[in-house]
DNA sequence: AATAATCTTGACTGAATGGTCAAGTCTGTT
DNA sequence: AACAGACTTGACCATTCAGTCAAGATTATT
């Protein structure tokens, strides 16, 4: 038996193991995201990895296991963005800083965030639980600090649910509806587009809410 | 041969015929909602509206029919429901009105919404046509509408599209994520929810651009 | 070098599923 | 009543696909 000593030689079998999974894992995303989890195939997953579809099987051991890893992976990914919204900044630092990491990953995980939209649409069969724990504990501590943010009088009164359904929905658009953005656009957004699409979202929830929009850090005039 | 005189009879036959082809084209919306085109059987469709399998087929020739003519049936009330953008009103009464009307059809057509969701995460093979043909018409008309706003000074300005795409995500958000949503309320949302959800969404918006969200028709404050 | 463990892969299998069909039933017309 | 066209349906077929397997290749351990 190998080493018990926490990391992995280059080249090992343990560290050829973990980048096997990984590109097993990145294809699956992406086959899973065009395709749906009934609409693709385990062959067409090893193609896009240039695996023979019975290795597949050797790393993972059924179609639904690689779905849920990959439902897995992404939704860790998505608990760490969330982390940009910092319990302590102002409001608008918070929101501000939420949003545009939101769009970044839209932008950089498009797939994940299909592949997820995928799941919650047909009931989040695999991630129920995930989002009566996790989800909602996030979710939670968050109302309270927007609740506080509305009786400080910083914002408006508004449910912290719409709010956060709102940048959830918004920012999420861009990933999730790539294809028809990019129909109506003529082509992919460019760099300048992205950044104005952001600006955009960042200035209408700010003011939207009692704040001033623009990236200052001035107080909501009276 | 029957009669052409444009209507049906009660009981006869072609009314009888759109009756059942309605029937499965509302199971069948259901069942491609929950379970996506690949996961979708004809089996649960058929089940779904308590006729045999072999039913379905003497009415649409294939899957992929059922599905196109699903998808065909979708964007048509879609359209009606844009229509409410009314290009005419002010910006405070048009937007008010579609962004109402949208949430409306969140709430009684889900399905309708999720499938028109994963037909286009899925790149809209179906309906390529439609989104380069009619959406686009439709979109630009809203786009030169909300540029004359914004040149007249009526509201901010903004990108049109970035405000269209704000409108289109808030609103479907709450159909094609009813599931997550439903996870974090421990239960569908009230009429009274609902209410409050709506109004959120039109005075943020509304607000964000420079109007004074309130239902009243003012104009906005110097 | 010998042995054991891990990994690779083409060929195969069983179940699920879209679609067909032919025999029958019902409905409207003459 | 008789006929024709429309509708219904259980049984069947062909295909696709997740998952298995066994034989071989590669890598680690002694």
């Amino acid at each position: 038996m190998g080493h018990r000593d926490g990391f992995e030689k280059p080249g090992s079998r343990a560290e050829n193991r973990e980048e096997i999974e990984r590109a097993i894992l990145n294809a699956a995303e992406e086959v899973f995201a065009q395709k749906g989890f009934g609409g693709a195939t385990m062959q067409a997953i090893a193609d896009a990895c240039h695996l023979p579809k019975a290795n597949l099987h050797y790393y993972f051991s059924s179609k639904e296991t690689l779905y849920r890893r990959v439902v897995e992976r992404i939704f860790t990914i998505w608990l760490e963005a969330a982390d940009s919204f910092e319990t302590s900044a102002t409001p608008d630092v918070a929101l501000r800083r939420y949003i545009t990491r939101k769009m970044q990953l839209s932008r950089e995980h498009r797939y994940g965030s299909k592949v997820w939209a995928n799941e919650v649409m047909h009931g989040a069969p695999i991630i129920h639980d995930y989002l009566e724990t996790s989800l909602r504990r996030w979710t939670e501590t968050r109302i309270a600090v927007i609740r506080r943010w509305s009786a400080e009088g910083a914002i408006h009164d508004v449910d912290p649910r719409w709010l956060l359904y709102m940048i959830w929905s918004t920012t999420q658009h861009y990933a999730d509806f790539a294809h028809q953005i990019e129909t109506l656009n003529q082509g992919p957004l460019s760099d300048a587009q992205w950044v104005s699409a952001t600006e955009t979202v960042c200035q209408i929830i700010l003011r939207g809410i009692g704040l001033n929009g623009d990236g200052l850090d001035g107080v909501a005039p009276l």
